[in-house]
DNA sequence: GTTGAGCCTCACGTCACGTGAGGGTGCAGG
DNA sequence: CCTGCACCCTCACGTGACGTGAGGCTCAAC
């Protein structure tokens, strides 16, 4: 059982070209060739590709690639937990960009200014990412993005009030619950807390309710954001803490160490 | 406030070259310049920065970037929901490419075969990766890919010998306790699931309970895994699915809606 | 027996920078 | 004052991983 560079081609989501390129540089060239001079790839082919294409993901260069792969004392499973180590860190790393997306949002929807250090943490410090333009150049192309487009459309200056009001609603309603003394566990206040999930959910991101602990920690943690809240009420960035915590925790969500991420002080 | 080329690169994490061929192409131009014709950039440069660096990471090309960035009626917030979506749909994908990278792993373990289907089923569909190379280039650099290399080292033939012993000898047990007819839930069946965890976990790849209970699964859903247990005894896949079930309930671990990956069958 | 999809080999184009070359700028130290 | 030295400038060519035709062969199908 043989394939021809466009089955090939086909089945690992790759161009012919690329194909050919790979066979032009020597990183992988087909097993057998027809009298015609067609490439015929064989499995094992196929088993090289697939190594080929992950440490292609994994941002090596074709000709380090080809190094690793022939050495000859590594073979297919050495490969393959290697990979899944590197992938593993990348998805760390992916989840800390989310995080600062989610940061910087808040900070801009709290109108708090991010200092520069805190605007590139993420890339400034090692960054094992950046190659994959190849087929994401296709976003443009096959709708992907003009999907996301729409679907994450640039709001009109009406739903901008809305949420301002939304926001604003929620934040009185709490800090009311706050000087009338409610408890921050209490059913009402944390329907509050929940309200508050979902306006972010709705208009800005998924929140998670790990996610919505996260937010409440950080606005007691940043002085930027506590200083947005404590202007409503002394006290009320930490209420509001709670109250997403008891929040949490009645939806079944545990109590649970997560991203150790300092509150250092900035200039306003 | 303003800031030099240099110090724009190190807080960026990017090269000076990158900064000017940015300039070049007028996708981001400082603020300022000094008599001298030093480039100045100001506060909202970085903000504008960090919008490229985003997007850069999430494969668009620069031009598009450029487009992207000029629309007059999308502004920062609507830019960071955006790539908050994209960055989330990326990370749900690599998530996948683990995940097939471990049942590559899992199907090398066993000596199943796979199809070259299954081999390019998470390249060939639709990959929104590629791009990162410029950062990722210094792994062989600065010893990250080193280090790595150095932990998942390539075993040596002891060590494999002792991988087939030690795999071998749960499997044996795990037969001996179906065929003595002991309760999948029992404890000491728990024990042997919870070795075999241990097993993947210390030569293979960190194996959470989640991961474990989908390995269970793959080995009654996917008859090629499935024969290589029932060899040993008719129904001891089954068997084992149950007992790594019950290790990780009782490890705390509750039973939830993982990917629904279909078992097809496929040719040996 | 011709048609159309698929394959081949050049060979130049492109994108996002890397990498010097050759030279100005600006501030600390002698 | 001038001399380093680190930093900045503008060309301008190089590179990696392919894209994109051009021009022509191959082969199963009608």
């Amino acid at each position: 059982m043989s394939f021809s560079v466009g089955q090939v081609a086909r089945l690992a989501g790759v161009t012919v070209r690329t194909l050919h390129h790979y066979d032009e540089i020597g990183l992988l060239s087909p097993g057998e060739r027809t009298r015609a001079g067609y490439r015929r790839y064989t499995e094992a082919d196929l088993v090289r590709l697939q190594q080929v294409l992950l440490y292609r993901e994994l941002g090596f260069p074709l000709e380090e690639i080809a190094v690793i792969l022939d050495e000859p004392r590594a073979d297919e499973m050495t490969h393959l937990r290697r990979q899944h180590e590197l992938l593993t860190r990348r998805a760390e790393r992916l989840r800390e960009v989310i995080a600062a997306v989610e940061r910087a949002l808040e900070a801009r929807l709290m109108s708090v200014a991010l200092t520069p250090e805190e605007r590139f943490e993420v890339f400034g410090d090692f960054r094992p990412e950046d190659h994959e333009a190849e087929v994401e150049r296709r976003w443009g192309g096959d709708g992907r993005y003009t999907e996301s487009r729409r679907r994450v459309a640039a709001y009109t200056r009406a739903d901008w009030l809305e949420i301002k009001a939304e926001a604003g609603a929620i934040s009185e309603e709490l800090a009311a619950a706050f000087e009338a003394g409610l408890a921050p566990d209490g059913e009402r206040v944390m329907d509050v807390a929940e309200r508050h999930r979902g306006h972010i959910s709705r208009w800005f991101y998924d929140c998670s309710h790990e996610v919505h602990r996260g937010l409440g920690e950080l606005y007691v943690s940043d002085p930027r954001f506590t200083a947005v809240f404590d202007a409503l009420a002394a006290g009320l960035a930490a209420y509001f803490r709670l109250a997403v915590d008891a929040n949490a925790a009645r939806h079944g969500v545990p109590r649970q160490e997560a991203d150790p991420g300092g509150g250092q002080a900035g200039r306003v």
